[in-house]
Order: structure tokens, then sequence, then C-alpha cells
DNA sequence: GTGGTCTAGACCACC
DNA sequence: GTGGTCTAGACCACT
């Protein structure tokens, strides 16, 4: 299930297109299967169902699901681009962090420790 | 210099917050040194007074600057509580990239190999 | 046989009138022949029966098509003055497009040699 | 100034962003000219200032406007390629057209005085 | 005043 | 029931 934040400064069709994305991508959401209806999701998220067509749209144009009009939406397959442009974009913030943290008085061993803990 | 995306949907002064705040947790801004003035701020990137204002509002709501009439806003001596917030906060997102690397395939080691080399 | 864009914002069953009013005024369907049934045609189109029974109601509405009850649909014999209609409206489009390119920077005598070389 | 036809088939927003486009290419509009606040042209146009918001949109994707945030939309500098394009899309569609009236009985040569006619 | 977002409710074409 | 469009009115952040 998805949670929204209301409050966030980030657009709530956007955290839903965020969300959606990431569980395509990490094979949550299988090839072909269908999403919520536009009114289902909606009434289920709580917001209105232009808010969830926005969102659904924007997922289409990025390539993530394609819909079939009267039918529904459906996950895309996820080509390897797609998912190495999502893996080269997570390093980038993973080493982002990781320099902020250093900033920060972390040393690189003391992360790496920590990450193998995360493994457990 | 700090750089914007006016473009982006996260509000200007909310960049401008987390930009400065990361400055200041990080050391490149020292203690009791005076941040730009609102207008020579406003003017260097490009926005209007008000921004620059809502942003040291909030920066000083959030304890890493005070102010001083008629003089101006000043980085505070950032106290060990608030670097560790920092700090767990920057692992949490970490935590979070992790998880969804594995997700899309990548192994721990993978990730630590990668960190390593970001050492270098 | 019909091609139908349903990702068209065109409603399915205006393009069904719109192309088989052309297949009659142009004399690829003569007068008198026999439609397909409502139900051939939209298992054909891969649409519902009340699309093509939409569309078929529009053509005997616009004088292009009659019907027999429990026996078909048939063409219409085309008179003189619709298809004369019909060439009005075409030349009103031939002009528009024509306008549109002069603004585009082309000259008259590079569309008469456009067309001359369609002729071939 | 732009007339909608309300009753059509073709969504009001697309009617909309065809007119514009055209407006564009042609050179009515000029490169860096500012088009109407999305407010005062849904007042003009009698439309929803969403409707406006949604051609923008699309006239943005398509790349014929650009965006400044809090300032307005601004028509984009048509490249040749784009005025290519469309110069392809018409001639296509005079191909068209003619080929339907040759099917009408009307000659080549009937067509090319008709339009050496439009010239004067 | 500017763009951008959201809601709640409505209507349409189609399945 | 499905997607798609539209309205009218509201709020927000920024100039």
């Amino acid at each position: 299930m998805i949670y929204l934040d209301k409050t966030s400064n980030i657009t709530i069709h956007d955290q839903i297109v965020s969300k959606i994305s990431k569980l395509i991508v990490s094979g949550a959401l299988q090839p072909d299967e269908k999403l919520p209806s536009v009114r289902k999701f909606a009434s289920q998220l709580v917001v209105s169902t232009q808010t969830i067509n926005k969102a659904y749209l924007e997922l289409e144009r990025q390539g993530y699901i394609y819909t079939q009009k009267n039918v529904g939406y459906f996950v895309k397959c996820i080509n390897d681009v797609t998912k190495n442009e999502e893996i080269q974009k997570t390093f980038a913030k993973l080493e982002n962090d990781i320099a902020y943290l250093t900033k920060l008085g972390i040393k690189i061993p003391e992360i790496i420790n920590y990450i193998k803990k995360v493994e457990v």
C-alpha cells in the first residue's frame, strides 16, 4: 500500500509517480499487471481522480506503464536500459550522501561497517 | 556558490534552506560567520528578497542560524546533538537506497566495492 | 479494409463514418452494395456492436446509406449534389493547407510542381 | 483571436494547441513573445484555467513554447527542423486530399488551375 | 498577478 | 465499469 504525505512540498502526483515507478522497477509490480482503476485508486488514496490521472499520464510519458482505453493501465516490461538508469541514479544519490557523511566526520570504513550490518 | 533549480517541484526557499544547512553542518560555514545580506543574496540568486527572508527565518527556526537586528544573520554553533541527527537522517537515506539497489539486483559486496572506489 | 486509430482523440464511430463515407463518395462502394452486418463488422474491427450501430445510424442520417430491417444496411446512390458538396469541402481544405504552406515560405509554383509529381 | 468549437469531437485543449502551434510556426507569434496568462486566456476563451494549462503544457512538451515560473509562457524560436516537419505534414495532407479529389473525378490539371486562382 | 496543484462533481464514449 | 475531459473555485509559492 502507498502512503502519501499530503503536507509535503513534493506534489501528490509526483509522490505517486515515484512510488509506483519504484514498485515497477524493483519487480513488485509485474509486467502486464493491471494497475488500480483511476477511480478506485483515487478513493483508496483519498485524492481526486485527476490527481491519479496526472500520475498515470506521467508514468506513461516516462515509459513505465501503458494504457488501453476503456480497459485500464498496465505495467510495461522494463528493459535493462531503464533498470541501469535507475541503478546509476541511485548510486549517484549514494555517492552524494557518503560525501556528506564524510564531511560530518564519518570515515568510509565506518560506513562500510554500517552497510554490512544492514545486510543481516 | 549555491545553484537553484527553479523548475524543480521543491520550493526555492526550501532548496536554499537545505543547502545552507548542509554547508553549516558540514563545517563549510563556520560558527559566527556572517551570511550574505538578504538583498545581496537575493540578487546573487536572482530571487526576490522575500524568498531569502523566508529561507533565513526557517533556518533560524530550525536552529542553524541566529539574527542580530540591523546587523545580519550568523551561523550558530552546531552542537553534537544536531550533528548526530543529521548523521542519523543520512544513514537512513543510505539504508533506503541500498535496499532499493538490492531489489534491483545489486549485491551488497558490489555496493561496498563501489564505495571503496569513491574513497580514492 | 478499414484501419482504426484507437488512441486517437477522434471517436471510433466517427472514424468509421468518415472512412465509409469516403469509400462511398469515391465509388469504391457501389450503390445498393450491402455493407457488412453490424456483428461481423464489429468483430472484424474489434469494437463493440454498439459502436458500429452508432456509425451506421450516423451514415444513414447523413444520407450515405439506407437500411432494410432484418436484411442489412446498403449504399445509397450518391447524387451529384452530395458529390459536389464533397468536392467543395475538399477544395476548401486544400486552400487552407496551401495558405499554411505559403506562410511557411513555400511558393505556389513549388506546390504545383509537387502536385505534378504526385500525378505520376 | 482564436475561435473554439466546443461541440467538436476534438478536445478543447487540442484545438488550442493546434491553433497556437500554427500561429507560432507561421511566424504570427514571434520568438520570445509572451503568451496570454493562463487566467486571462481562460476568461477570453471562456474555458477553465486547467484547460489552458493543459494546452500550454502540451505546447511546451512539443517544443513550441517555454515557461518561466511566475512570469509566463513564451514562444520558442522554431528551428528549421520543426518547420520542415510542419511542411512535410502539410504536404502529406495535401496529397491525401488530391487523391480523394481524383477519386471524385477531378483531374490534376483542374486542381492546378484552382490553385493558380488561389494565388491571385 | 503569475504558474501550479488540488478537489468534487459532472459528462462523454466505449466495453 | 473504464479512461478522458471539463468546470468552478480554491490555495500555494513566487514576482
